[in-house]
DNA sequence: CTAGAACCTGACACTGACGTCAGAGGCAAG
DNA sequence: CTTGCCTCTGACGTCAGTGTCAGGTTCTAG
């Protein structure tokens, strides 16, 4: 399938995948005319780049990291993998401390409630 | 204190504490030289300003939820209360779909790991 | 054949929370 | 007074993924 076609059903703009492809991520086979063409499996590769794009990774680590999904065997750099589970990790961190905001916000969102409902039934009297 | 204590305290760079001025989340009184003073309340501010930055919100959206932190009541902006809901609910998704990229990081490190240890195995015999 | 849609490369724009530098003034200790 | 650290304003730099525009080529439907 042609660039716009993977777009479309990858759910990303044709800016991103010549980004992605650019940055290594991403491979095409080129027509005689220079076109790009990408097999069916492309689609779940955008998808799963989005998917690392969306976890925080930077391109440069998610280049890093996927050697581990191309060809997962011990012959993947070592590197690669403690990589991934070192950006695991992170993520990990990073959930929790969005945890903690939002327990923040709805203790927030608690205290102005009371409030309200405190008013109201105050000049409801 | 001045602001390089406040910085030190709140654990963030002077640069952020002015920037948070700028952008009407902080207030300092200053002295006659013009030098920035705060109170010791300040230290919590800056914390919980950098909470709300770690939950992905922006200046200008932290500027349109402070009423409610400030004051809790009615009178403050339902529009105000409405948006931290709102940010509250947008937090909620971002860590839902965190947490399954994190899923997806845990599958890739499982299937390494199998075939890490199935060549293992096969090479010890 | 032709119109229009899709594609190409290259390059600049943007966003936003800062980093960083310059040049100048402020403040406590010796 | 001076040394050295802190602070001031103002302004430009950064990063990274993406938008967008320009100017040109290619594909496809009619």
């Amino acid at each position: 399938m042609r660039i716009g076609e993977l777009a479309r059903r990858a759910g990303v703009s044709v800016r991103s995948l010549r980004y992605y492809e650019e940055q290594g991520l991403l491979e095409s086979e080129r027509s005689s005319s220079g076109q790009r063409h990408y097999p069916e499996a492309a689609v779940d590769r955008v998808i799963l780049l989005q998917r690392l794009y969306a976890g925080g990774l930077s391109s440069r680590t998610i280049g890093e990291v996927l050697p581990c999904v191309d060809r997962p065997s011990s012959d993947t750099s070592e590197a690669a993998f403690e990589m991934m589970v070192g950006e695991r990790d992170r993520l990990s961190a990073h959930i929790e401390d969005l945890l903690r905001t939002r327990d923040m916000l709805d203790e927030l969102i608690a205290t102005n409630r009371r409030h309200n409902a405190t008013l109201a039934s105050d000049s409801a009297r």
